[in-house]
DNA sequence: AGATCCGGTTAGAAGCTATCACCTTCCTTA
DNA sequence: TAAGGAAGGTGATAGCTTCTAACCGGATCT
């Protein structure tokens, strides 16, 4: 919306279309995955023909690029809202499954198999950093206190918290390991391959998160 | 080896030309991923004229199930190797990190974004739980003697040991612990997402299972 | 030796990405 | 207000892809 009102009605024309090649995108992506995307046919399910969508987009991976930002933007929203609101990281990790089980497509956009040579432009890399500030912070919490264990040490490392402190050690692998875990139980749900076995996925998600938090 | 020397000359030659076609698969797959896999390039590759590749293989699909296959294949074969060389839940991980890493997106093959609508045949689902087996087999021991967990109860299933005896609850999560904790950290070193921040994956890894045996 | 099967060929349909040249329509600017 | 440029849309086209069809020659089997 935001994107939409500002500046002169060509532009938010331009915006509108855009949004509505990313929409018949996203349907595509969820149905039959990133490889099948076609621009062709997207441009006919908007009643243009061909080669006019590309005044809107440079070419399929500049698409395919903002459609990983926005995914990546989704899923630093729900992290953030998710905090704000006063999850723990059990909290957390309940809000990014619900989140990536509204569309695992969307999910393996950001954590699925990598294009071999694709490197994000810093603005996305930029947003996955923000995530890692929000886990990060969520993390303080239940390390305090903690006696630290022989691995901490080795993730000390350079990264400082909004007032300029540097992150504990035990901060840091502590973010890392629900980081793991959570992707760990959540990619392998989604991809399918605890099919047949007959254990529910979150209630293995909540015991590999009750170890995290009293180990 | 063994495929190629049974019967007769003719099946001798076309068993080495569909392995000369799985060889130039595989080094696109590992430059240029999965989805730019051409057959016709491959067909070119080899000296032949683009359709004579379909003598060989009914279609894409049927080409990449058989890699997927070989995959599977090879991902079981090393985590039995590891396994009856005596290895513990630490050698397998450290055998299967081996094994990912000399070619990424073979493992991405396996655990990767998963195709909306594609199962893979029963003779594949069949190695999976081949290497499900060896994981069972090598959480009993470090599982006997530990307090039962109040998760562990609800990973009771009808799984069977090889003398038909049932598969404590324990013993399964132990192992499908170790699995999801293993992807966690692999699949997002493999993927780059690890890149910037200053800790060795290795070490991460370590600590994760190291925390999985004393719990 | 004759019949059959198998692996290769070329031609071609249908689809894709992407570029080009052209046309129209809107918006801005003198 | 008239002129001119920018933006959006078009069809044509190149070059790639998968995959089918028709055909041909040689190896294999009976």
């Amino acid at each position: 919306m935001t994107e939409a009102q500002r500046r002169s009605p060509r532009d938010r024309y331009r915006a509108q279309v855009r949004a509505e090649i990313k929409q018949h995108a996203w349907e595509q992506i969820a149905t039959q995955g990133v490889p099948a995307l076609s621009l062709n046919a997207i441009a006919k399910q908007l009643g243009m023909s061909g080669p006019a969508l590309y005044r809107y987009f440079a070419n399929r991976d500049e698409l395919i690029t903002a459609l990983i930002r926005d995914a990546y933007r989704g899923f630093a929203d729900t992290v953030r809202a998710a905090f704000d609101a006063g999850a723990d990281l059990a909290g957390l990790a309940h809000a990014i499954r619900d989140w990536a089980r509204a569309d695992p497509q969307r999910y393996f956009l950001i954590y699925g198999t990598p294009v071999p040579g694709y490197h994000a432009p810093e603005d996305i890399t930029a947003i996955a950093d923000e995530v890692m500030v929000v886990l990060l912070a969520a993390s303080e919490a239940p390390v305090t206190g903690k006696p630290a264990t022989p691995f901490d040490d080795r993730f000390a490392n350079r990264r400082t918290r909004t007032d300029g402190s540097p992150v504990p050690g035990a901060v840091l692998r502590h973010a890392v390991s629900f980081w793991t875990r959570l992707h760990g139980v959540l990619s392998l749900e989604l991809a399918g391959h605890f099919t047949g076995m007959e254990f529910d996925p979150e209630l293995l998600l909540d015991a590999e998160l009750h170890e995290l938090g009293t180990s």
